[in-house]
RNA sequence: GCUCCCAUGGUCUAGCGGCCUAGGACAUCGCCCUUUCAAGGCGGUAACACGGGUUCGAAUCCCGUUGGGAGCGCCA
């Protein structure tokens, strides 16, 4: 399981280019990553693209987008390049049609001409009498001048691998163990009809080029990795080792999908997640340090990571933990550091923020209070605008205070704020406080209504920070506004 | 249907035969702090899926059952 037997750790993350990176992409990779770090090993970026018809420069580069924003990278890749190249599948056609030559010419793989039709029946035959689905080798035999024969009818066909009459066996690093009787599998298809490799072929040969020695990969290959040893075999290479992830999980427990919530990447960015939470918080889904310890950076994650504490079962993906994680990582910046994530959510909004001690300033008023960086905005909206709307059920609240008794303190907050010689908190403060008690007011409904006049809301940032930050001029006004709103 | 994987509170997990009256975190509830809301502090509720073994002793090992998942594709 020491990844260092002589030669260098190479892993790697190998996504399809769908446009958007997965969630659960996204751990695979981290994993990975962390795996090369630790090791001192190489993290390459691979793009699984034999799907022809749905890679283009877009879909490719919205994963890598993605991955970067975590802070995931990769030492080589199809942007960075490397020795071990081509890094898309595609560029690697040549390559697949290569080995596939070999292995025809060496009796290991052969021609099929069966229909869709025709395996597809037979399938269904196999489930009806309770036997595993198969091929059972209608072409295996087949005489040259009967391919001669159905090529000349237009037929056309896929290759495939014989499939070895024996047990196969490997050793995954999360499970142990693992074996499998293939006299129970049909030979399986390499090649596609149109010529392009299959999946379970096409990655056998990018693993072997690319020269990767380890493979963390989600528990879903678990089963095909035995369809892959067959293919090793049959060319005599030596299989990377293997390792089987868990899945992330709906709170249903079913497989993480879009219905349930996020699952890209970007969407969890406009959410107003921070990466840094987002990498922790998967980070701890499917793996642990074996301490206590529950806030990681990226260094302590590499420096805490062992294969031996991945779990084995699959993990629910409680977006209420992510959000314990994002709130941590809020508090943990400095103001200038959270002015900068939340300005382009403000901007979004429509506030101006050009002015960065005012964000700063601003920004920390919220620090404790922000769960997302998507809240800023409606927290802290008041700071940015001319002026507030203004609900009479807001002043009041549940409370018995009519207009007219909040009017006039309103009032009397006015004569007192006017009176100061300082606009700084300690005098805010104090003057509101004498005011409170020589009206007989609590100081908490005093304040609810000096509230509600300069922001518009019941929840707030902290009153006298506020007041401070929007200025004399300003808080002066919003108050003689309110009164005369009551008071109509 | 067959093969394989998995199984500790609502959620993520610690536990790898006695240290477990099962620990931590999130969530939840209560209290404290408090100018609202948070944050913070303190405390509470809450779990070994079930049934057999093995053993002096089992959450931990074995078998079975149940439940969940994956694979059996010219998808990746």
């Amino acid at each position: 399981m020491n990844a260092e037997c002589g030669s260098t750790v190479r892993v790697r993350i190998a996504p399809s280019p769908t446009g958007n990176c997965h969630v659960g992409t996204a751990r695979t990779a981290l994993y990975n990553m962390l795996y090369a770090r630790k090791y001192g090993g190489k993290f390459i970026l691979r793009i699984d693209d034999t799907d022809l018809s749905r890679s283009t420069k877009e879909s490719e580069e919205g994963v890598l987008e993605g991955l970067r924003w975590l802070g995931i990278k990769w030492d080589e890749g199809p942007d960075v390049g490397g020795p071990y190249g081509p890094y898309r599948q595609m560029e690697r056609a040549y390559t697949y049609r290569e080995v596939a030559d070999r292995l025809m010419a060496e009796g290991k793989a052969y021609r099929c001409y069966c229909t869709p039709e025709e395996l597809e029946a037979e399938r269904r035959e196999a489930l009806a009498v309770g036997k595993p689905p198969r091929y059972y080798g209608k072409c295996r035999n087949l005489a040259p001048e009967e391919c001669a024969k159905l090529e000349a009818e237009g037929r056309k066909h896929v290759i495939r691998l014989r499939a070895p009459d024996k047990i196969l066996t490997f050793v995954d690093l999360l499970r142990g163990h693992q074996q499998k009787d293939m006299g129970e599998r049909g030979d399986f298809v390499i090649v596609k009809s149109d010529g392009s490799p299959v999946y379970n072929f096409a990655t056998v040969v990018d693993e072997h080029y690319m020269a990767m020695t380890h493979v963390f990969r989600a528990v879903e290959h678990l089963t095909n990795t035995f369809d892959q040893l067959a293919v090793y075999e049959a060319m005599g290479w030596d299989p990377p080792q293997f390792g089987h992830l868990t899945l992330m999980l709906n709170p249903d427990r079913t497989k993480i999908s879009k219905r349930a919530g996020a699952v890209y990447i970007g969407e969890f960015r406009d959410m107003g997640y921070l990466p840094e939470a987002l990498v922790n918080f998967l980070a701890l889904l499917g793996w642990n340090p074996g301490t206590e310890q529950e806030i990681f950076s990226m260094d302590e994650l590499v420096e805490a990571f062992s294969v031996e504490t991945l779990s084995r079962s699959d993990a629910v993906f409680d977006i209420k933990k992510l959000d314990w994680f994002n709130g941590v990582y809020i508090r943990s910046l400095t103001p200038e550091d959270l002015a900068a994530r939340v300005r382009p959510f403000m901007e979004k909004a429509g506030y101006a923020t050009s002015d960065q001690a005012f964000l700063e300033k601003a920004v920390t008023l919220v620090t404790d209070r922000l769960g997302k960086l998507t809240e800023a905005p409606d927290m802290l909206g008041f700071l940015f605008v001319d002026r507030v709307d203004l609900a009479r059920e807001s002043f009041a609240g549940k409370g018995k205070l009519t207009p007219g008794d909040i009017a006039g303190a309103l009032v009397e907050c006015e004569r007192v704020l006017g009176g100061l010689d300082q606009w700084t908190h300690e005098d805010i403060e104090a003057s509101l406080r004498a005011l409170a008690e020589s009206l007989g007011w609590k100081v908490g409904d005093l304040l609810m209504q000096v509230r509600v006049a300069i922001t518009g809301r019941r929840v707030t940032p902290p009153l006298f920070e506020s007041l401070v930050l929007l200025g004399r001029e300003k808080s002066m006004a919003r108050i003689a506004r309110a009164t005369r709103a009551l008071e109509e």
